[in-house]
DNA sequence: TTGAAAGCGCTAACAT
DNA sequence: ATGTTAGCGCTTTCAA
């Protein structure tokens, strides 16, 4: 029978049920051993009965701890924020940790008032899935619970343990796979001057130069700059683009196949993050995978040994790998 | 400089170094106007300086409510999800409570414990976004905090508020659209049995009917049945097809390409949810568009109605647009 | 094995 | 304008 939400049962409406004394009902409840089997099950019983669920608020104020962690995410629709925080619950689990997310979009200020609001809730502590959070915001977290960034932040700031993909060594890569298939002219594209894109275009350059080719680099504004940026790179013999991510490589597809050059007998394309959008367009997108659960599995860890007693920074970084489809294939067909 | 999470400063700590008592610095942060404003200055000075910040845990007990929203997914990945929460933090932030999300995968089982600890958590009400949360469980938290679903619940409990599309509506918009561009052999292709499908499904059948047309309706279990279940339809003469989903959509394409049918100009396709797939495939998605925004606003305002005291069930309906795209076209042509 | 009592950090009613 | 006091619902000594 539906009725109002009238006044929760607590821990005395058991106990009066019952017929105990309230601390009894919450050592039944917990499971400690120094019960009686009886009483337990009287306990029990009358909860059942009357509905009694523990409010989190009071025993997170007397315990000190919550066994919250706090996720802040920019991006709910990212795939890539989604098996992070797989790997997060999945971790967070195991420990006995539950997980809540808070998002703030990619606005600074959003992403601190929601940090704020995960620290004032007293989470045992918080991962930032993103590298908008303003440092100082992510600093004044962590004076109050420990805080892990996945990703790249612009400026580590102390006191914060990160863990990211190894964005250079992902476009390097990238340029392995098309050295390989015979390329020689390899245009690097970026719609994006996060870290993570500076790092992926870092890793293209140097591992041009170590192939002793000579990098060309597009960094447009946006994905709609893209074709007036793109197309004269490819009428002066690029045979082969790595994109920033999936996002851009898509364009990239786009733009190919509007100019009439086929992918991948005449164009090869690389995206970066490996997201179901690869698997999705054709032809199929070949990209650099980040590891992502692993990435989550990492920040819980990381997050542990914070509220284990680490006091020194850790900054992990995982290594990513290709994923070869159909978007890339041999030069000069 | 980053030390240690040292005990957190409370209200207590900020009295002793303004030299005032606890209660004077509760009402001084919280803005109350009988404080004088040199007393405010120095306590905000001193909460400054130390740090502090109210705990959550402790106010929320006290006051008996929290000021937040849990908001209970079943896929972050989804666009849809994404643009439902913006709507819920939209209308949530004007009425001043933040939102908390929860994230419990197609998994009735952790959605259940998910649920149970937004709702221990004391929000103030809890907004499930999914359609797969267990009946039971989403009526014995309505018997603590006002419950909305967003979508269509298999059997919406008693006790329990909904928003959602019209999904029969959405695929006569299909329909229309069609026989519109002179189809008459237009088949629904599904891979659910969800009631969202399901209600797409029966629009669908209506239409048809009404238009004066037989149904052609193909349930595959599973996208990858689709190829061997969608062939034969496509040699017998169908010209159109509706998809229960964009991602059904997407595949379609698919097959077109592999049995080398020409999109729009032998074979239209209509996708439902307007993802953002649809602006990306080739060619770009003719889709049927929910109000997503709209629906999370929706479900606030039915969650601040219930807290207000109302307590018969709103079931509210909104109506689904066509966004035409390039997979639909003349038949015949 | 059980109960009584203190107190987590805060707000709110009631003094002053 | 400021201080005192009594809880919110729970866990946790400490006694019985």
């Amino acid at each position: 029978m539906p009725h109002a939400p009238s006044r929760r049962p607590t821990i005395l409406d058991v106990a009066r049920a019952a017929g105990v004394s309230k601390s009894l009902v919450s050592l039944a409840l917990r499971g400690d051993a120094g019960v009686s089997e009886s009483t337990r099950a009287r306990i029990t019983a009358a909860a059942d009965q009357l509905g009694y669920r523990s409010n989190a608020l009071a025993r997170g104020l007397v315990q000190g701890r919550t066994m919250l962690l706090g996720v802040l995410l920019t991006d709910l629709a990212n795939p890539y924020h989604t098996d992070v925080v797989a790997g997060i619950e999945e971790s967070a689990g195991e420990a006995g940790f539950g997980v809540l997310l808070a998002h703030g979009r990619r606005d600074a200020k959003r992403l601190a008032s929601q940090l704020d609001t995960l620290v004032q809730l007293n989470v045992d502590g918080v991962i930032a899935v993103s590298s908008w959070v303003d440092p100082a915001d992510l600093q004044a977290a962590a004076r109050r619970t420990p805080v892990v960034v996945v990703g790249r932040p612009e400026h580590p700031p102390a006191g914060i343990d990160t863990v990211a993909n190894d964005d250079a060594a992902g476009a390097a890569l990238a340029m392995t796979h098309l050295v390989g298939l015979g390329h020689r002219e390899i245009a690097f594209v970026t719609t994006s001057r996060r870290p993570a894109a500076e790092g992926r275009r870092c890793g293209y350059e140097t591992a041009s130069h170590r192939a002793g080719l000579s990098p060309h680099t597009v960094a447009a504004e946006s994905v709609e700059e893209l074709p007036l940026r793109v197309a004269p790179l490819l009428r002066s013999g690029v045979s082969a683009l790595i994109a920033n991510n999936d996002l851009t490589a898509v364009a990239l597809l786009d733009i190919a196949h509007d100019l009439g050059l086929p992918v991948p007998e005449r164009l090869s394309v690389v995206g970066y993050d490996n997201s179901t959008l690869a698997a999705l367009v054709r032809p199929r997108l070949t990209s650099i995978d980040q590891p992502r659960p692993e990435l989550g599995r990492t920040a819980v860890r990381l997050l542990l040994q914070r509220s284990g007693g680490r006091t020194t920074d850790r900054h992990e970084v995982l290594n990513p790998r290709l994923v070869a489809r159909g978007s890339t294939g041999p030069y000069g067909r």
